[in-house]
DNA sequence: ATGAAAGCGCTAACAT
DNA sequence: ATGTTAGCGCTTTCAT
């Protein structure tokens, strides 16, 4: 309550903080108060670009409630360690946990053990309930990008699948095989080929593609940089996109609008998954948030149509057998 | 010195660590130490993926260190301001300094008054004395590009120059200038298209330079985005890159060999130049390094010839008028 | 409406 | 080799 100051007091003060250049000490803060004022974002890895926008918005919004970021790469292995070493050093309140692969039994153990931990899991494909979630209808999104297809006549259709660590099913995988299933399309695993979301895999499953003795007329990706390895590396074969392989992407990067053919793909609304998810970690940190209530957003992809998808010029493809490759 | 601590008291710490599950707590240990453990990493948009390679590199060494990462956004404005927050809150122990367009005149005010300040400036194209600078030799490897462009044959060559919000001059754009000048080649102000690093702004400059009555026949693009964007940009208006016109960009971002054509660029050793910088910094701040000698680390770049660039198919072109654009 | 005092959890200095 | 103590700068509570 400031007019709980009167207003010469309040002059004293700000002739001081200016006289003195007085800046609140935030170890103390935090100290006292047993709240760092940081949040943690934590990724598999900084590396890709695919994190820059969202970093922007975490950032913003973040700043916005006067919160700080701190970034961190290492979640790989033991969550207790790197869990333990963020909450009870109060180092940070909360967590934005990015896309792991993580070991969802040790978290859920950890947590047992420490009441309710402030951590949302954003943009990820698994959907475990019990945590806090923001993420798109990847299943459902990979279904509407074969809907795509199948729209514009393709009936062979293959996969460059995400990474999949874990046993569970990975969502994009999921609905690219139910989407298949249902509009009654053969599901060959060697159209299946695997990455692990870098342009470096795409590219290579470019070479598997085309060395396919049979290959589908159009490949979905379970992301854009894949696709776009996908695509150089097919064009460098002496193929064409989309004349002889419709490639769709996936989160729609900056750059899929810029490259040659203009990616189509299903556009992440990846700067509105970073500040909800934020939002509510930090409202879960505040006690602002029913903690018994787990959040639960997950928000609706765009197929954004562009240059490399088109109608198949054929069926599935024998090839000649000589690619200067 | 652990030897200093008898095997049984040892004993008896690590079996109550484990039994507590205690962690130290920073908070009260940068109160007491009057260090943060912690470092900013600023830059003037996260949003920019040729930040992820270099956020990595950070992030890899100072976790190395025992240092933390706190990443921000916001480095527009009076410097005194963040400077003042960064430090005298004790939020963070030292800065570093991405690609800012600064104040300097501010900073040095700032510095003056508090003493050196733990900062350093990288991959900055303002070499300015008095600053710890870790970055790449902007000048001279772009005089490197233009003379790449000469040896193919071509003699008239223009220039996507990047954000020139100060007065000093740009290195790169320096750098540009005077190639041109050592090899006799003529400066046409017209064949100097501005834009602000971003895609979008290649994209545009690509419009420009369609719009030309007279185009050269190749074109240094002051980085790699830029160039992406007029490639598609030109691309899209009907002309051939390198047929038409050759793009050199600058940086070499891991899009660059995929797209088509493969961009031919010069080579920013980015992890390293974050490597160093971030390694230097922590130097300052520990007190290892001598404050007097500011660091001056200057990193030669790479040219990557691809095929974006190819010798030209004659002198410059009087263009039909009618671009579908 | 303002002032005083206790204490958050650590570390460094000092005492044993 | 181990134990004790003061105090980092803030916030909160209690007293004026």
């Amino acid at each position: 309550m400031p007019e709980r100051v009167s207003q010469a007091t309040r002059e004293r003060i700000a002739v001081a903080v200016t006289a003195t250049g007085y800046t609140l000490n935030q170890a103390a803060r935090s100290l006292r108060r047993q709240r760092a004022g940081t949040i943690v974002m934590a990724m598999p890895n900084a590396g890709n670009p695919y994190y820059s926008t969202i970093l922007d918005a975490v950032l913003a919004e973040a700043g916005h409630r006067g919160y700080g970021v701190l970034v961190s790469n290492r979640v790989q292995g033991d969550p207790t360690i790197w869990l333990r070493d963020y909450f009870l050093s109060s180092r940070a309140d909360g967590l934005l946990l990015f896309d792991i692969t993580l070991d969802v039994s040790g978290m859920r153990r950890f947590m047992e053990e420490r009441g309710n931990l402030p951590i949302v899991v954003v943009c990820d494909e698994i959907i475990e309930p019990g945590f806090n979630l923001v993420t798109s209808d990847n299943r459902e999104a990979t279904g509407r990008a074969v809907q795509h297809l199948v729209d514009l006549g393709h009936q062979h259709i293959g996969l460059v699948a995400g990474p999949t660590i874990h046993d569970y099913p990975n969502e994009r995988t999921l609905g690219f095989r139910q989407a298949l299933a249902r509009h009654g399309l053969a599901m060959r695993e060697d159209w299946i080929i695997a990455g692990d979301h870098s342009i470096g895999s795409g590219y290579q499953a470019g070479s598997q593609f085309v060395a396919l003795d049979e290959r589908p007329s159009a490949v979905v990706c379970a992301n854009d940089e894949m696709a776009l390895g996908f695509i150089s590396s097919v064009q460098q074969a002496g193929l064409h996109c989309p004349r002889d392989v419709s490639v769709v992407g996936f989160d729609d990067i900056d750059m899929a609008q810029y490259v040659s053919p203009a990616l189509t793909t299903m556009r992440q609304k990846r700067a509105e998954l970073a500040t909800i998810s934020t939002s509510a970690l930090i409202d879960i940190v505040e006690g602002v948030r029913d903690p018994a209530k787990p959040v639960r957003i997950i928000l609706r992809c765009d197929l954004i149509a562009r240059a490399s998808t088109a109608p198949p010029k054929g069926a599935a493809v024998r090839p000649a057998r000589e690619f200067r490759f």
